[in-house]
RNA sequence: GGGCGCGUAGCUCAGUGGGAGAGCGCUCGCUUCACACGCGAGAGGUCGCUGGUUCGAGCCCAGCCGUGCCCACCA
């Protein structure tokens, strides 16, 4: 424990680690499953990597996930807070390959057996470092009851889910155009392909006519895959090609005759206006070849080399070399017309980084448009409901026009399909089958897959546990903009399809946090930055370096500091991370701290927290208080998380510590007793409602409140009264104390009064009975005694309702002074000049509002009021 | 091609119809007994541009310019 009394500096490396321990040993983070989804309040998290490290989404996300679930624990519902890791599939594959490779092996060298034996190995010497920083970041989720995509009661879920949908007749297999990737060896998702810019070169190439005379061109990127051609379409309606169709052509290299064949899909205007088509090879040839009867002859493998269906001298080339033999052969033949660069977008891999290889492949798929029904009519009836809400408008155009996936993938770290073969014979089932001879499916299930199940698969589905009927369904999910479609969409139409009910009521999708350039954060760019070097103190990366100078490291914000920052960052849907704003949240601990050793060093072991005002300072910080408390949570339920941050902010510089610590200060010294147990109640609520958002210094101070028992965490606030301790008269008294004194200090600061000189005044202005006294204290001034009622002013300020006059004394420069009373004259007359016009407008009068209109008037009079004073 | 955003003080950003704000930075003054990672005061803005609606526009509408992201099968 910190010594309160020397310690000036709030210091969060001491305080977090100690507390972190003592909620872990709590018990508080783990409820026991008693209660109704309604009564409680539980929230999934999206399950990172198992092998991933913590990265600045992770923080912002969990930051904002810790703070909805810390609000609502201390409303008192019983909260849940679902953690756990995601295999991650092809990620986690890809990890252990590369490991292997630098040992000179592969899996292909290990076996299927042994490469998944040495992922899970990896997995328990890497995995659960995420983990481990949640929990540094304060992060109160259920670690007892931590889950894996992999476990075995996961996967039972996974396999129950698959075998049903294939029994409905939505799981199926096809042979079907699917984005190879071959980087990772697999066919992805439509989901996981990133469109890119590249420059390739147009090929113009002559197809001779079958007649023996005359030629037609074709325009294409990809020449090799002209060994697959299978016919050449042209638009119908095209002057130019009208007679050849249903003509044939010869294809160069292979001599086959392809059809000449109408089809509207072909843009007359691109290229020649003739488009060779390659079934196999091609998303759009494939369509337009099923549409036709074409074959589909397969030229480019799954191994991204010439097939036995190609003339044999190009067999066994990689798809890039037969494109320069193809090129070379057919400018041997007089054959390319003409070349052109030519910018288009292409699929990548967004795996492997690898270019897309379309192929048809016999794959298992999942039709989604009944699923998708029911998921959208979710959203369109606001039982879920996005947050910013236009976030929902991106769901629905997804879902309406919803395809088929592709789930199965050919890898070997995952939930291997539960489908066996035995000739012609296919078997689905949870159980291997009876009898001999059956082969399982060698493919694993996509990622996403078992990921849609985990909000209810985590508590224990199918099986009906207790743990599914307190938390189910969940209340909100708080995840990025990229997976809306990957992640969110589907548990949507599977919590549906599976339990009856949406996971979730409510989804927030966070803001993405860009690096200073405008570019996403990412390790590889070099635009990252380890939310822990921000915690702990590290390296601070060349592009956030500030001013110009040398980058050096990050001083140590700690978990509070950065969690606030995030907070604040949280508005719009993309922000520039800002260090600056870590570094205001790290000010606000300080400034708390030190406001907490004021009141705790002040009153006294004795003193029992309690809200007894007895001077209008203290009604008038009551009421702040709770109207702090009421916009805070507020914000909170609305997902406005910069909004709440900030607030808070304000509220502890701006009312509490500017104004009210500085006014209570003379009685504070005093030592008055009810002051004490108002300091103390206030003080305890005010960590209470920043608790959510920065827990450990809260925690901390909390345990040197006297009379404070147990864990702040766990401490239920009294509900907000919904503005009947609003105490409009002291806010409006002190309001005008506060203005006056900022008035005051201006005049003395400018009129080059002397910091510390006393000042001989009068006041003649009403209604400063109650806060005379602090205002002469907080301004420096003394009130003239009678001897000098009948003196002179030599300057005059304006207050509100009045003014405040300077009276001589050998600290004033009277120059100066009546320099400044001509400035607040000159100032004054142009607003009362300003204010006048307004309401000779008769357009105003008559068509502003009542309101407005008095507001305005009432105005007027104060000013008019302050200017005659002076 | 479609969609969603953004453009306000040097920087990062608040501000959804009634006298332009915050944090940081900058200037000046304070070793005031919670905090010098502090306190007090201040300077600094044609609110991207043009037009419109309105008694009144940073805010609403239209167009334009700049910029970011998402979706999309045009060789």
């Amino acid at each position: 424990m910190p010594d309160l009394e020397n310690t000036k500096r709030y210091d969060p490396s001491e305080v977090e680690p100690r507390i972190v321990e003592k909620w872990l040993q709590s018990g508080l983070f783990h409820p026991e499953p008693e209660g109704t989804p309604e009564e409680n309040y539980s929230v999934a998290i999206p399950p990172p990597n198992v092998t991933g490290v913590l990265h600045m989404g992770h923080a912002l996300n969990n930051s904002i996930q810790d703070c909805l679930v810390r609000y609502q624990r201390m409303r008192g519902r019983r909260t849940k807070w679902i953690v756990g890791t995601d295999h991650a599939g092809i990620a986690t594959q890809t990890q252990v390959e590369r490991a292997l490779a630098q040992e000179g092996t592969s899996r292909r060298d290990l076996g299927r057996e042994t490469f998944v034996e040495r992922v899970w190995k990896w997995r328990s010497q890497y995995g659960g470092t995420i983990i481990e920083q949640l929990k540094r970041l304060g992060a109160s989720a259920d670690y007892d009851t931590e889950r894996f995509t992999l476990d075995d009661d996961y996967a039972q879920a996974v396999l129950k889910v698959f075998v049903s949908l294939y029994e409905k007749g939505y799981i199926y297999r096809d042979r079907y155009m699917v984005n190879w990737d071959p980087g990772t060896g697999s066919a992805i998702s439509d989901l996981e392909v990133e469109q890119r810019e590249v420059r390739d070169t147009l090929y113009y190439i002559d197809y001779p006519l079958a007649t023996g005379s005359g030629a037609i061109t074709v325009a294409t990127v990809r020449p090799e895959t002209m060994l697959a051609d299978s016919a050449i379409a042209v638009h119908p309606d095209d002057e130019r090609y009208r007679r050849l169709i249903g003509e044939k052509a010869i294809l160069p290299l292979v001599g086959r005759k392809l059809k000449i064949i109408a089809d509207e899909y072909v843009r007359p205007e691109f290229g020649t206006g003739a488009l060779k088509i390659t079934p196999a090879h091609d998303p759009n040839d494939f369509e337009i070849g099923r549409k036709h009867g074409l074959p589909q002859p397969s030229v480019i493998g799954e191994d991204g080399r010439i097939t036995a269906e190609a003339p044999e001298r190009f067999q066994g080339m990689t798809a890039a070399d037969a494109q320069r033999a193809v090129v070379a052969e057919l400018s041997q033949q007089g054959l390319i017309a003409r070349t052109e660069t030519y910018g288009h977008t292409v699929p990548f891999s967004h795996r492997s980084g690898q270019r897309i290889e379309p192929l048809i492949s016999l794959q298992w798929f999942m039709a989604m448009d009944e699923l998708a029904k029911p998921a959208i009519e979710a959203v369109t009836s606001g039982r879920v409901r996005f947050h910013p809400a236009n976030q929902a408008k991106v769901y629905l155009d997804w879902m309406e026009n919803i395809r088929p996936w592709c789930i199965s993938r050919q890898l070997w770290w995952g939930h291997r399909l539960p489908v066996w073969y035995r000739d012609l014979d296919t078997y689905v089932g949870m159980e291997p089958p009876p009898g001999e001879g059956w082969e399982r499916d060698p493919d694993v299930l996509d990622t996403w897959f078992s990921s849609a199940l985990w909000p209810f698969a985590t508590l224990g589905w199918p099986r009906e546990t207790p743990e599914l009927r307190a938390f189910y369904p969940t209340d909100a999910l708080v995840t990025a903009r990229d997976i809306i479609f990957l992640w969110v969409a589907r548990m949507i139409m599977m919590g549906l399809e599976f339990t009856g009910s949406e996971p979730f009521s409510d989804v927030y999708i966070t803001p993405i946090i860009q690096a200073p350039d405008g570019r996403r954060m990412s390790k590889s760019l070099g635009t990252g930055i380890d939310p822990l070097d921000l915690i702990n103190g590290g390296p601070r990366p060349p592009v956030f370096a500030r001013g110009g100078q040398p980058p050096g490291d990050f001083p140590a914000y700690g978990a509070d500091a950065v969690r606030w920052g995030l907070l604040a960052m949280s508005s719009g849907q993309d922000v520039s991370f800002s260090e600056d704003k870590v570094a205001q949240g790290q000010q606000l601990t300080n400034k708390l701290w030190n406001a907490s050793r004021l009141i705790l060093l002040g009153v006294g072991p004795d003193a029992r927290a309690a809200a007894t005002p007895t001077t209008v300072e203290d009604r008038w910080i009551l009421s702040r208080l709770e109207r702090a408390r009421t916009e805070l949570s507020a914000r909170i339920e609305r997902f406005d998380f910069s909004h709440a941050a900030l607030g808070l902010y304000d509220f502890i510089y701006g009312e509490l510590c500017d104004w009210y610590l500085e006014l209570v200060k003379p009685r504070l010294r005093a030592g008055e007793p009810e002051l004490s147990s108002l300091l103390l109640h206030v003080l305890t609520e005010t960590i209470a409602m920043a608790h959510p958002l920065i827990p450990f210094e809260t925690e901390e101070i909390y345990s040197y409140v006297p009379g404070a028992e147990g864990l702040l965490a766990a401490r239920v606030r009294p509900p907000e009264d919904g503005g009947a301790v609003a105490d409009a008269a002291a806010e409006e008294a002190v309001q005008r104390a506060i203005a006056a004194v900022q008035a005051l200090r201006r005049w003395r600061d400018q009129a080059g009064v002397r910091a510390g000189a006393t000042v001989t005044a009068r006041l003649e202005a009403p209604g400063y009975d109650e806060t005379l006294d602090h205002i002469l204290r907080l301004a420096r001034l003394s009130l003239a005694d009678a001897n000098g009622d009948g003196a002179e002013p030599v300057a005059t300020i304006a207050i509100p309702d009045g003014a405040v006059q300077i009276l001589p004394s050998a600290e004033l420069d009277l120059d100066d002074a009546q320099t400044r009373i001509d400035e607040q004259r000159a100032k004054l007359a142009s607003e009362i000049d300003r204010a006048e016009r307004k309401l000779a407008n008769e357009q105003f009068v008559a068509r502003a509002p009542a309101a407005v209109v008095q507001a305005e008037r009432d105005k007027l009079d104060r000013l008019q009021a302050e200017l005659k004073a002076l």
